[in-house]
DNA sequence: CATATATATATCAAAATGATATATATACAG
DNA sequence: CTGTATATATATCATTTTGATATATATATG
């Protein structure tokens, strides 16, 4: 899916500006998509320039300016046809499964080359880790407009107990395994 | 962690060429990492070059020939030093996370602007993919030497049941759940 | 008989990352 | 009370990575 697309995605759901993007990439995204701030901003102008979305300046007391960006009407017609583009290609291509990077999974396949130490603190941190993000994402409480306005869509909601579930199981089975690790 | 370092760890389990370490990213690794062959050919060069492989061709009948690369001593120490120094970045970064990149959830995410066909579809595509990828996992018969050396390490054990773990309860929720979405 | 897939390496334009710069407020430990 | 770290906010850019394509052939499949 092109980044345009993406942005334009999240925009749907109400107003953000491109920090605000990268927070929810870091939050309630962190285990879906990531995208960086010198992806996403460049992306908002070119999203300008093409006038998919609008702009307003709020003026931030000795902070930078906060550009807010809106999805235009023009902007919403180019999402609806890039899903359904996306779509029919992710469907074509075969490839459904998903993109991972997991350094920690890369530290515990080579982990014969390392002391049982390091092994055993790499497991316990990571664990206290999933431990946090599970009660973020378990978290019922008041949150910015911003990250509330995507929490309450019924996608969100199936992914959020997906990744519950997902987190917990891991969970479950590293602290079931982890002694097979060591020694 | 670098790319020279992962090649490095993959060349640990015995000798392989470029085309079977990207094969080991689709197929047993492909929860866990990925690189393109973009990345895999340049750094078994680079790796050549500073005598941290050897390589060997294989002349094949009508192919081109095999360059099969073969960790050094070198590249053996180079691989531990750079290791600790992966696995104490990565504690200390405190991003303990892993990147993620799903198509297949972003699609979830927008589907509001998505036929319920379509997303029908994506659903069913995904657990077929799914269940596929199950069986691959659990396949306890026979392999290539270069997939077995790697499949019968003791992380590789402990790696391959938390896979398993992991689409085991992704499924599960995704047949319980997938009513929630369409309506 | 055409098309697709598998084996195998190599290259490269386009895209993305990760780090850094800029500017300030607040919190917190020594 | 002072240095350090973190948070808010945008922007840029060198380096890295991707994803596509080229090359060459064998085999399987419709």
């Amino acid at each position: 899916m092109q980044t345009d697309t993406i942005c334009l995605g999240l925009l749907s759901t109400g107003p953000k500006s491109g920090y605000e993007i990268k927070q929810i990439f870091e939050g309630p995204l962190s285990d879906i998509y990531s995208l960086s701030y010198g992806t996403i901003y460049p992306t908002l102008n070119k999203l300008m320039d093409g006038k998919f979305v609008t702009c307003k300046q709020h003026a931030q007391d000795k902070k930078p300016d906060k550009k807010v960006y809106t999805i235009s009407k023009k902007g919403l017609i180019l999402l609806k046809e890039n899903l359904i583009i996306d779509a029919t290609n992710y469907l074509r291509s075969g490839k459904l499964g998903d993109q991972v990077k997991s350094e920690f999974l890369l530290l515990i396949l080579f982990s014969k080359n390392l002391s049982h130490e390091i092994i055993d603190t790499i497991l316990s941190q990571r664990v206290s880790f999933v431990k946090q993000k599970l009660e973020l994402i378990k978290y019922e409480g008041p949150l910015t407009p911003e990250l509330d306005s995507i929490r309450n869509e019924k996608a969100s909601k199936f992914i959020r107990g997906l990744a519950t579930e997902l987190i917990e199981a891991g969970l479950k089975y590293i602290e079931k395994n982890k002694r097979k690790l060591g020694k």
